[in-house]
DNA sequence: TTTAGCATTCGCTCCAGTTGACTGCTAAGA
DNA sequence: TCTTAGCAGTCAACTGGAGCGAATGCTAAA
């Protein structure tokens, strides 16, 4: 594909995210004026169209970028000035400078991020949580609430805070060494090997005073080893769904990202670490994703990134998304670095 | 108005509830058999036109009940026998079985109580939590993270926990005095009145060495006395949305519905205590609910209910209404008891 | 290889005609 | 006074055809 071909498609393109109408020859002669006539553009238009990067609706009207369009678009001729724009980001939007990091309040920090991801893509932002697990034992309080229950409370490295309820009977005073001896001996370590220590029962380092109390917190970290999803913007999303013609099932995609598991199961899948991932239309293996493109990056610790239509802002979804991406995984190993210096 | 026409009126606005499309005069004599004529209903359906009960879509279509009509219905002619069913949805659903109480996940039940709501009324089910304040103390735990920062857990006697990070310098060992002496003054006692102690901080009853404690606190408190609105069921509102005609500002409500400071805040304006109550379209004072009724009940801590189109099932909506929040009354009243009672 | 010009295609809009479902009205009957 | 049968009137929804206009495809010449 010569040169001029690739920047006729880039034009369709770019014209066609903007205006979300089909792109005719003469727009293009008009609005970008290649220094080529129409019927020449048409030309190429014709041979972009015989190797399937855009079509046409029907018969006499201007072009619209295919699936193939848009990836071809997003692999050779995504803006690379755009990208410089996260610097500008960073320095104009006031929005970012709010984005600092209160130790301890992951939760918070993770949903600014999404709220984030969203208000700057106009897309949906959404931000998957680091596994419980896979960080590591800051501290863990057990406090008795009245003669049966039991209040766990686990601090991760990262900030994550969980509380839990457990049936159990314990003295005050029993607790208070069960709690010293957990926090003595387990501090510092990955949640994941803690689990597994408490697994294989049969090492030699447990000693039986410790097998109760781990029994407790391999509880807590079965149930607590889901990982959380943030997710913002859906009313962009909804304005798309309201938008588009009755093509079947529209509310799939909505009735998807309700399903917490399932999208977060999607995503852990498909996100790559530390790259920024554009899946377009049925490159997705979702069915309810036809029509949509989700773009994910692998933070260091889970998944962020954004969902819209197939014609959204490819150049400003994925150089914000690598931003805040990048960003987020400097605070949060910032964070553990902190730790590791105390 | 005599008795027929109000059998008229009710089985229109039934039928309507039903179909969703304009009910005729003929519909009615074949469907519920008046023994009078379809004449006879045109000339009942003329009256109740005249009164504002029901109206036309246009000159030659049936009569669909006005915002006047469903009032009507739902004050005069809720089927009693519906109300009945209360009784058997405990008995049969097993839904409902799995909506016990676990003690201290306070969250848990409010979610699945509005996931309850959701899908027994087919609406969009809502819960407004406890406030904080409102509860009583239970347990307070001080937890040192690092050198400078506090972990505070916060237990209310209705299971509600609360964690926050502070700044603050204590050693271990004045953490665990203030603890202590926190626990020991203040177990059992109304948030709000520690609040006003803290507030009050002239009052004899605070010794020097308990006012930096109250302080933090004061700022927990300060932090945490909004109230938490679990949602669920939006799908089924999106697709009242979706099958609506354009009337301009559909998407008001999915708005409103995002902004949880607003919506609780309507919440609490418009709930009665123990008492189930419905805003039928321009009774709402929010804009956004043009077009959409609102079911509200007080449970004792705070309200629950559900969203919906006009042409909503009230029989159904406001027997579950009603058969829920006394459910969770009992429930959260019970916990309370059983507080009392260690 | 590019360009100008012209025929062609086809969605969109408007309009007139038709259909069918209701209502409103009136006059007769109970 | 209330009810009923019958009939005329109304209007949304559907249908098909005509005209319009925005684009394209093609061809022949530069």
């Amino acid at each position: 594909m010569d040169q001029r071909k690739r920047l006729v498609l880039k034009q369709i393109v770019s014209r066609y995210i903007k205006s979300g109408e089909p792109v005719s020859s003469r727009t293009l002669l008009e609005e970008y004026g290649l220094g080529v006539s129409s019927a020449t553009i048409r030309n190429d238009m014709r041979y972009l169209e015989e190797q399937g990067y855009i079509a046409k609706p029907y018969c006499s009207a201007g072009r619209v970028p295919t699936e193939k369009g848009y990836r071809f678009f997003v692999d050779w001729l995504l803006d690379l000035s755009d990208l410089a724009k996260e610097a500008r980001l960073h320095d104009q939007h006031a929005l970012i400078e709010y984005y600092r990091f209160p130790r301890q309040e992951l939760e918070r920090l993770l949903r600014k991020t999404a709220f984030l991801l969203a208000n700057v893509t106009g897309l949906v932002g959404f931000v998957l949580s680091p596994r419980l697990e896979e960080t590591e034992l800051e501290q863990i309080t057990l406090t008795p609430l009245g003669p049966r229950q039991l209040l766990v409370v686990l601090v991760s490295n990262l900030g994550l805070v969980e509380s839990q309820v457990l049936e159990a009977q314990f003295t005050p005073a029993e607790l208070a060494e069960i709690s010293a001896l957990l926090n003595e001996r387990l501090r510092g370590k990955p949640l994941k090997e803690i689990r597994q220590f408490f697994e294989l029962e049969e090492e030699g380092w447990i000693e039986p005073a410790l097998r109760n109390s781990l029994a407790i917190l391999g509880e807590v970290l079965a149930r607590e080893s889901r990982q959380r999803l943030y997710i913002e913007g859906i009313l962009s999303l909804l304005e798309s769904v309201l938008e588009g013609r009755d093509q079947g099932d529209r509310l799939g995609v909505i009735k998807l990202l309700s399903d917490e598991r399932r999208f977060a199961q999607f995503l852990s899948e498909v996100a790559r670490e530390g790259e920024v991932r554009v899946l377009i239309g049925r490159e997705n293996p979702l069915p309810e994703l036809q029509g949509w493109s989700v773009i994910t990056m692998g933070y260091g610790y889970g998944v962020l990134g954004g969902l819209g239509p197939l014609r959204m802002d490819y150049s400003k979804a994925f150089s914000t998304t690598l931003y805040v991406g990048n960003r987020l995984r400097a605070i949060l190993s910032s964070a553990e670095r902190k730790e590791v210096d105390n």
